[in-house]
DNA sequence: AGCAAATTTCAGCTGGATTTCAGAAAAAGA
DNA sequence: TCTTTTTCTGAAATCCAGCTGAAATTTGCT
């Protein structure tokens, strides 16, 4: 159980690290906004703690850019102000819970579990799709049990498809999501690599997952008909 | 959005369903343990708040037993007792938010909020018309759960006019919200894809829901009669 | 640097999607 | 009923989104 503490304060890191460590989570820690936002989305936590008051964007801003770029991870705010108005502005912004400091260390962690076992019920750490699966820790994709080699760019896509089955990615979303840029719209790199994905499950007689909607994007289909 | 409320202090759930209502919820509500557990069971609410001290069974023991029984609905506890001790037990019960009586509306309004956006992550919005379904993220259109392929133009009709069930949709609003461009005047694509629609539609057992208005537009009739 | 693998670009091609068009049908008014 | 206006419809014409093979470029390794 790992968890992404981004507060400025670093006596309070110390202690919030040692409290968790002592409950069995791995910690990380950020100083400032930007540091936060780019450890959060670059790889995953299982829980995010935040505080407000932060040297450069503040926390809300975190906490509203991480989920706009998709970020799924609870985000629990841990902050000095107790108004109303922070907390509704917190939970608006895609805050999951706010605790206010100085807060009980129980409680804190009886929370960060309890944020952690609502999102751990929607996430199996293996993706899947019928007879193929993809594990994003190993990075492996098998079907029927089988290794698929997949390089990269197939990889990424298949996973962020996997991870929203059945929803339709438009080409914007894939290089937003994969290449982590803005797409150029005359570029059909999306494509060709959809290609490659293609044959590669089909060779492994996995035909007819990737669907392409025409006009609109891609998308895998999981489930019936 | 449902919520049921297990409470047994009339006067609170009055106050609460009305906070609630306002905020666009429906409300049910037990006034005893056995009472809201047996609802909870029986069918599925969005969310649930619940108090400690109750005449019979008690909170923690109602939650325990809920989730015991593969209840899935996020809980939030609503309580007078703030002692930390309270917490962690209701968190360990399986709770997944407490709150400190007395609470302020606003505040519970956004705890709820979110609770339920992280339980209905999953699931995407659904535009329907009776028997008719529209899937804006997935692109799935359904006449009695069954599939209906359509076109990116059709679909897009379909879903403009869904939007706004009812209204009529001259030609150029329809053009301008589906092509994102100028109406000829001279065209009548509109009126060919509609014709489309209607076809697929009705293969599917679905008439009569596109009217057309004479000398203005088209409309989707869905009047719940 | 030198090499191989991975990634990206490019251009031609194809077939389904879209649009146009013209005549038939339907609605409205006299 | 006849006329005019508007919508519907079938078929044909056009278009364009996406597929593909191959070449060009970049990346990663030794």
């Amino acid at each position: 159980m790992s968890v992404l503490i981004i507060e400025d304060n670093r006596d309070l890191v110390q202690v919030l690290a040692e409290v968790l460590n002592e409950n069995g989570f791995s910690v990380e820690s950020a100083h400032t906004g930007e540091e936060g936002l780019e450890k959060a989305l670059l790889s995953r936590f299982d829980c995010i703690i935040l505080d407000i008051v932060l040297p450069g964007i503040n926390g809300f801003q975190v906490v509203e850019e991480y989920r706009k770029e998709d970020g799924s991870s609870p985000v629990l705010i841990l902050s000095a102000r107790d108004s109303v108005e922070d907390k509704v502005e917190g939970f608006n912004r895609g805050a999951d819970d706010y605790m206010v400091k100085p807060f009980d260390s129980r409680e804190l962690i009886v929370r960060v579990r309890s944020l952690i076992r609502r999102a751990a019920d929607k996430q199996s750490p293996l993706l899947a799709c019928g007879r193929l699966t993809l594990d994003p820790v190993t990075r492996e994709c098998r079907v029927d049990g089988t290794f698929v080699n997949l390089r990269r760019r197939e990889f990424d896509i298949l996973e962020t498809m996997l991870r929203h089955a059945n929803q339709v990615f438009t080409r914007e979303r894939l290089v937003a999501s994969v290449w982590k840029k803005e797409y150029d719209g005359r570029s059909n790199v999306v494509d060709v690599h959809v290609k490659y994905l293609r044959d590669k499950l089909r060779a492994h007689g996995f035909d007819t997952a990737i669907e392409t909607i025409r006009g609109v994007g891609y998308k895998i289909r999981c489930s019936e008909e």
